[in-house]
DNA sequence: GTTAACTTTCAGAATATTTTGAAAGTTAAA
DNA sequence: TTTAACTTTCAAAATATTCTGAAAGTTAAC
């Protein structure tokens, strides 16, 4: 397979996982691109390597930076700006789960605090039910977040180290 | 807040998160609503309690029921099929992570695996930024893989005791 | 074998999301 | 200050996803 071939190729598969994961396939495509190219890219060559749109290409940069991705480079005596991504996979993954965490799973768990305090007749199988799952999935939320919280300090070789350790 | 209230609220919340996730709104507030209902529901029911039609309620209980979350009931000497919840939060989350993984998860780590073999120049940067990136993320959704796997094996309070006692 | 209660299907409608592109905005350099 | 290179915005268009509902299909009971 030529490389460009397989750029297509990874580009194109990032861009379904991401799509599958409630990430704009195009997010994801262009943060797929910024990951194999060695130095940072110009609005008009992502427009390009994508065929998508000036507007497109602006908005998802922005989100791309917003998410902690991607950022910015300018060059002296160039008026246009370069983007490129962090290269580094382990930081990447730190920083999606960071922002998930924060804009998906903490709003669900403040939820889900106040869903627990809701009192009721402990005869009543409709309150039982109601008042077991909610406490069921918030326990099992707080666990992925103290999950989360730990590998979001941790150094990579520790967290998987420690982690295939136990689950040898 | 009234039991009522709080389901509704638990159902709006769970829907939200779903389609954050990129599963379909429905699909989580359908399963939130046998969540919280201790009995089973039919598709009537249903219906009513979500506002939605027919052809979607049937849809979406297919889909659940192929997520191994949901099951038929049928009583005897009735026609009409009831719809009840597995209301195991690690069941749940067990069959969710097993069906991701499968759907999502294998298909993308088995084109980075062809993506792995791909060769070339290795004093290109662009192919060694290529490379680096996919053998990287290889090995990310491969230590990824390997935890799903001790998970979905794995006792609930073994695996959260396990987890919660090295990340202290 | 007929009925009627119920389930399933799926084309088209409704809705939600994403993308475009041209106009407006910005700002370095002349 | 003016220009022009570049970035940003956002209403409208394109596309993708989800939902509806009526018709077709199924089957248990009679």
């Amino acid at each position: 397979m030529e490389l460009a071939e397989a750029k297509l190729k990874f580009i194109e598969a990032w861009g379904k996982l991401g799509s599958e994961w409630g990430i704009n396939r195009t997010m994801a495509q262009l943060h797929a691109l910024l990951l194999v190219t060695p130095d940072a890219l110009t609005t008009e060559e992502i427009m390009e390597s994508l065929s998508i749109s000036r507007g497109n290409a602006n908005m998802t940069l922005r989100d791309l930076i917003g998410w902690g991705l991607v950022e910015k480079q300018h060059r002296a005596g160039e008026r246009k700006e370069y983007f490129f991504a962090d290269k580094n996979t382990w930081n990447i993954a730190q920083q999606v789960a960071k922002e998930r965490r924060k804009r998906e799973l903490d709003p669900v768990i403040k939820i889900l605090n106040e869903l627990t305090e809701v009192e009721g007749d402990k005869n009543d199988p409709a309150f039982k039910t109601f008042h077991k799952s909610v406490t069921d999935i918030n326990k099992l939320a707080k666990n992925v977040n103290k999950t989360l919280e730990t590998m979001l300090k941790a150094d990579e070789s520790w967290f998987w180290g420690s982690l295939l350790k136990i689950f040898k």
